[in-house]
RNA sequence: CGGAGCGUAGCUCAGCUUGGCUAGAGCGCUGCGUUCGGGACGCAGAGGUCGGAGGUUCAAAUCCUCUCGCUCCGACCA
């Protein structure tokens, strides 16, 4: 491509509205332009390094047995009805109705449209395993659309389904899922980590996430040098041990008016927040529920629900505690509470000489020890892992970061088959729900995630395997020698099967460099008056200061060398 | 949906507090000339519903009301 006909509108500043390196070197760059909030155009040379990351994944999702098909993105709404994710999706799903009334649904997921496919087309366990997948974009009326393109109202998935007779073979697949995504990733060029993840509303039992951590995702990742990783939601600490016995005192009434926050207790008090007792009231099934926390720490809801064997879990209003403690908000305590379920932290377990609620208005309890002055039916870890946790399988330090998510595999057994009567018949003719597992990638994500993670001061450095273009020539002048040799090494390097930008642009070099670096592709062919009369032209990667010089026909065997070895994982 | 901020040239912004002449700068763009190895310089130019609507006023980019859009924080999220 002569970059004198590309459509590479580069930019000098940074835009307005970018707050995030990635979004900011994409807009810069020409890669991408917005439309709207939470929707982007992708540019040529935007376009080119996202079909890129698409074939990747296309030959290695084929490589692992899937098929690819493609599926409507308009769907009946009453087909999400009946696996209940019409209401439990709400807002979050774009409608319309079409001409007739009907109302129709963009698809955010193709679960729903995938199962009832397969429900309506296989019959036998003989047809299983089957591996479908499509690349296709989604809809997502988010509530907040940000940090360009990693959280959009519409953006590109791959997504993968997988029907099975037996969890084992569901294991099965799951496990080439799982390799030909560490594939992926390798061939992107991006450095990921895996973790155990919370499989969330869309269901089932086991889920790992595949992360690139960076400064700005949005995911908080946990992680311990001994290799256990897992995101903020899902992570473990390790158990509190008993602080050295000390005398127990008696408990103490005091007067804290006002004090209806943890930082205002512990300042009028100047205890630390430590030593105090944070007691939550939840709502669960309409039930009223008391969780016990370390002042300083944070409850984790999904760990609660799990603990009480809940599905929903809401904070109360202030009516229900006042009434449950005859108290105002921000002086509940545990004891003397009767007649309500009352789950502990396990860090609260071990605490002695407590600060608590008094559930009397204005005031606290000092001198609290759990076990002693209230009973503790449930100790289970409800809490979310902070810093200063220490590891639960090897005791070392949790090191906390953050990371942008941009692939999940999920085992959801038979919410889907189950909702919408996708049976098979096993051997022995028996009628069995389809096992199904799923499997997605973020393909913009994938792109930003290497921005974010791929860049220098001068702008983007693309891995080999998703550059738009894998050799840039810059032709530093007009002289008739110059712009010869440039279009030889051009359609030399085309010849070889690489993808070459040919700057052939009237512009001074300065602009030429600038631009080369911003575009970030992985290698530089300078082509000059100064080494030409050497017979010689400059071979450079981004990420090197000094160039070499090389023949042209040399280059040309070096390109080919670099591009090849880079491209492979 | 709550909180904060911002909408003026293609882009980045100044001007608004304290209303007043023809609305400015830099970058980019067009033409001519000089330059030509890391975003050159001179001259000449094109380019504006000051987000929109309503109001106050002799007079509104500037003040008031409403509205739309965008960004950030929060809530939310395969």
């Amino acid at each position: 491509m002569k970059w004198s006909k590309a459509f590479i509108p580069t930019t000098r500043e940074d835009p307005a509205d970018a707050e995030i390196r990635s979004h900011k070197l994409m807009v810069r760059a020409g890669l991408i332009s917005k439309l709207a909030s939470g929707a982007y155009t992708y540019l040529p040379l935007g376009y080119r390094a996202l079909r890129k990351i698409e074939q990747i994944i296309r030959e290695e999702m084929d490589a692992a047995g899937a098929q690819e098909l493609h599926m409507p993105v308009i769907q009946p709404a009453d087909l999400w009805a009946r696996t209940g994710r019409l209401k439990a999706y709400g807002p979050v799903l774009m409608h319309f109705n079409d001409r007739h009334g009907r109302d129709v649904v963009l698809g955010p997921t193709h679960e729903e449209v995938i199962t009832s496919l397969v429900a309506n087309n296989v019959g036998s366990y003989k047809r299983l395993p089957l591996n479908l997948y499509q690349i296709q974009t989604k809809f997502r009326d988010e509530y907040r659309p940000r940090f360009g393109v990693l959280r959009t109202r519409e953006f590109l998935m791959k997504d993968a389904y997988s029907f099975h007779i037996s969890i084992d073979d569901l294991k099965t697949t799951y496990q080439k899922m799982y390799e030909a995504y560490c594939r992926i990733f390798d061939r992107c060029g991006l450095e990921y980590i895996i973790v155990e993840a919370e499989s969330g509303p869309i269901g089932g039992e086991s889920s790992h996430e595949f992360m690139v951590p960076t400064e700005v995702g949005e995911d908080s990742l946990v992680r311990c040098s001994c290799g256990y990783a897992a995101n903020l939601e899902r992570a473990t600490a390790a158990p509190i041990d008993v602080r050295p016995a000390e005398s127990l005192d008696e408990i103490q009434q005091v007067h804290t008016p006002g004090a209806t926050t943890i930082k205002q207790l512990t300042e009028l008090l100047s205890v630390s927040a430590e030593k105090c007792i944070k007691t939550l009231i939840l709502m669960g099934d309409g039930e009223p529920l008391i969780a016990l926390l370390r002042a300083d720490h944070e409850l984790n809801e999904a760990k609660l629900a799990r603990a009480a064997g809940l599905e929903n879990i809401e904070m109360a209003d202030a009516e229900t505690i006042e009434k449950l403690t005859g108290a105002a908000v921000g002086f509940s305590g545990p004891v003397g509470l009767e007649g309500v379920r009352i789950i502990a932290d396990q860090a609260v377990s071990v605490m002695s000489n407590a600060v608590t609620g008094a559930n009397k208005t204005d005031y606290h309890i000092t001198g609290v020890s759990p076990g002693r002055d209230f009973a503790l039916p449930i100790i289970a870890d409800i809490r979310l892992a902070q810093q200063g946790d220490h590891c639960v399988k090897c005791g070392g330090q949790l090191q906390f970061s953050q990371g942008i998510e941009i692939g999940h595999v999920f085992q959801l057994g038979t919410k889907y088959s189950d909702a919408l009567g996708a049976n098979v018949q096993d051997e022995q003719g028996n009628t069995k729900p389809l096992i199904m597992g799923c499997y997605g990638i973020g393909l913009n994500r994938i792109m930003a995630a290497a921005i974010e993670t791929c860049s220098d001061k001068d702008g983007v450095v693309w891995p080999m395997g998703i550059a738009p273009f894998q050799v840039v020539i810059v032709q530093l002048s007009d002289s008739s020698q110059v712009v010869e040799t440039a279009k030889q090494l051009y359609k030399d390097l085309e010849a070889r099967g690489c993808e070459v930008l040919w700057d052939d642009r009237q512009v001074r070099p300065g602009v030429k460099f600038k631009d080369a670096d911003l575009i970030g592709i992985p290698l530089r062919i300078t082509v000059g008056e100064k080494a030409l009369a050497q017979g010689k032209i400059e071979l450079k990667r981004r990420t090197e200061k000094q160039p070499r010089l090389l023949e042209p026909t040399d280059a040309v065997e070096a390109v080919v060398q670099l591009v090849e070895s880079q491209t492979r994982s």
